[in-house]
DNA sequence: AAAGCTCGCGCC
DNA sequence: AAAAGGCGCGAGCTTT
């Protein structure tokens, strides 16, 4: 396999230039200025630009060597360029940087921040501290956000020097702020090229497990038969499938004696009625999430196009808008398709949280159990635990806060053989009980509680308090303390996957474009039709569309990218990152 | 009619 | 199988 050990670089510190929209009395609708920042607290000349312009003066500082363009969003400027087929190094999100360090508890000052409320747009809004003094007008105007961001030069301007301010001094949130940032450009980028998509064989699976496509409004034919066989069964030719409590109702006067109809409760009953019926909600859910009507929403010529949301999630996790792209059901990964003369080579994170738990927390123990590829048999091996699913068991119900059930019973067991992984999470979910905030690896800090649970609290410890309010707030205290704990954990592995994606982007566009004569016929018109780009991010799970002569190299740099990541967050730290790594035509279902 | 809710289930 | 963290979405149903 051929090596991408080590990157170009940077010649020299990158040059910060700022795009806005000129707000001058005279500037045409689309006028736009760039504003080079030569050092920090200094402005020169700034260069006005129309839209159309935009590009091309991009692309030639691009040429001149490293740039981080600082931009209001970057869904909006990036757009522009990638549509002109300019591709940026870096970016400075100031929406999303604004709205880690609002609320970062290692920013010294944020009042300055959270007094620009504007640019706390979008949903990783910081929890606004609610003074004593408060009122329900301030309130009201704190609650009241502005649609999108100022996209104007002079604002923007202002956002970033409070930004500098905050971040200084702090090298833990500047790596955070250009992981985000680069999390943006690939997430915009992604949307632009879309995901492969076999829509004949996404057809095939559905025709396969729901019979021919009915018309439009109609049942498909196997979902009809399973709900006559579970009407049959029932002894109720009404039985209504489709309305969770018509269908309770249903089912306890046939004497199956469910409260709900989640497919946990059913399968805990001997009843002919049980087994079509969770297929026939299998089938439903098929159907509804994914079926036809998806296809047609949302498959274009070949291609998927989900709109991520980067930070959309308070751990730093992304979300998804419309599609559903982070819930993608594994039945149809073999829709996933390169295009002829290419490949998807996928690659994913093995246990990737409690590697992140072992680096963060320096427990040695549980980074020799992480030594080989499969950290759960390491766990076993060690003698903490007796199965491998035991060990699986009882680490993801330590990072999630279980008390009972067979991961509380196992929790002893791994808190003695793990005791700096172990005590990390539960200082975590002491802080979170108490209403405090915890950080991850680099500093983005979990929201606080919200007003009415702080008022539960306080309510509970007054003197008059029933057993019945401090039941409630001592559960709901756990709840937090739960959240808490997670979020060390889950924040941290999603900033360590930033990492990977940003580095990954980079060696990406190292690797050549390909010639003219190896373009898929009608590929020409597509964006990233010559070079290998992402087009598939999940948590800890990446999807690179590569042309096949290339496949081997991006693999490649898929690896030594997560090396990397690994130690830009753990600087030495004895662990690492394997990945499963896969190159094929298609996705295969795991 | 639209908006907002809960339920249930897909993903990590 | 186990029930514990983070999500988005569609369907049904209730409220406005």
């Amino acid at each position: 396999m051929p090596t991408t050990d080590t990157l170009p670089s940077h010649p020299a510190p990158p040059r910060w230039w700022l795009i806005g929209v000129s707000a001058g009395e005279s500037a045409a609708d689309g006028a736009c200025l760039a504003v080079p920042i030569p050092a920090v607290g200094s402005v020169g000349t700034p260069v006005p630009l129309t839209q159309a312009q935009l590009p091309r003066f991009v692309a030639e500082q691009e040429a001149q060597g490293a740039v981080r363009w600082v931009w209001s969003d970057t869904p909006h400027w990036a757009r522009l360029l990638i549509d002109a087929g300019i591709r940026v190094a870096r970016c400075h999100d100031l929406r999303l940087c604004h709205a880690i360090l609002a609320s970062s508890e290692h920013v010294t000052d944020p009042a300055p921040l959270r007094a620009a409320a504007e640019w706390a747009v979008g949903p990783a809004l910081p929890v606004p501290e609610v003074a004593p003094e408060a009122t329900l007008f301030d309130l009201g105007l704190a609650a009241a956000q502005p649609d999108s961001v100022p996209h104007t030069a002079s604002a923007a301007l202002a956002e970033f020097a409070r930004q500098r301010t905050a971040s200084e001094g702090n090298p833990g949130l500047q790596i955070l702020l250009a992981a985000e940032s680069a999390g943006a450009l690939i997430a915009a980028e992604m949307s632009a090229a879309g995901l492969p998509w076999d829509a004949i064989e996404h057809d095939r699976i559905l025709a396969a497990e729901l019979g021919p496509r009915p018309a439009p409004g109609a049942k498909p034919a196997r979902m009809i038969a399973l709900g006559e066989q579970v009407r049959a069964a029932l002894g109720d030719p009404q039985a209504s499938l489709d309305s969770p409590p018509k269908l309770v109702r249903s089912l306890r006067s046939a004497g199956i004696g469910v409260a709900s109809t989640s497919k946990w409760e059913l399968m805990e009953h001997e009843h002919p009625a049980i087994a079509p019926l969770l297929s026939y909600k299998k089938l439903a859910r098929l159907l509804s999430a994914n079926g036809w009507v998806w296809l047609d929403e949302w498959v274009r010529d070949g291609r998927y196009r989900p709109v991520y949301v980067p930070g959309g999630v308070v751990t730093g996790r992304w979300a998804s808008s419309g599609g559903g792209a982070l819930q993608l059901p594994r039945q149809l990964r073999p829709a996933l398709r390169a295009d002829p003369g290419w490949r998807l080579v996928s690659a994913d994170v093995a246990q990737l949280e409690p590697r992140v738990l072992a680096a963060t927390a320096g427990d040695h123990a549980l980074a020799a159990a992480a030594r080989g590829t499969d950290l759960y048999s390491g766990i076993v091996a060690s003698g903490a635990v007796t199965t491998r699913e035991e060990a699986k068991f009882a680490m993801l119900g330590a990072m999630y806060g279980a008390t009972t059930g067979e991961a509380g019973r196992l929790a002893p067991r791994l808190r003695r053989s793990y005791q700096a992984a172990m005590g990390m999470l539960d200082r975590a979910a002491a802080t979170g009980e108490r209403g405090g905030q915890v950080s991850t690896r680099l500093g983005r800090t979990s929201p606080l509680p919200s007003p009415e649970w702080r008022a539960e609290q306080a309510q509970a410890s007054l003197p008059g308090a029933s057993t019945a309010d401090e039941a409630r707030a001592r559960r709901a205290s756990r709840e937090y303390g739960r959240f808490t704990r997670n979020f060390v954990v889950q924040g941290t592995a999603a900033e360590w996957a930033l990492a990977w994606l940003g580095g990954l982007r980079a060696r990406l566009a190292a690797l050549p474009e390909i010639g003219p004569a190896e373009l898929a016929s009608g590929a020409s018109g597509r964006t990233f039709a010559r070079r290998a780009h992402l087009v598939f991010f999940l948590h800890d799970e990446v999807i690179v569309h590569a042309p096949e002569t290339l496949a081997e190299d991006v693999a490649a740099a898929i690896t030594a990218a997560a090396a990397d990541a690994g130690q830009l967050l753990f600087p030495g730290a004895p662990i690492d990152f394997p990945l499963d790594l896969r190159i094929a035509e298609r996705s295969d279902a795991k």
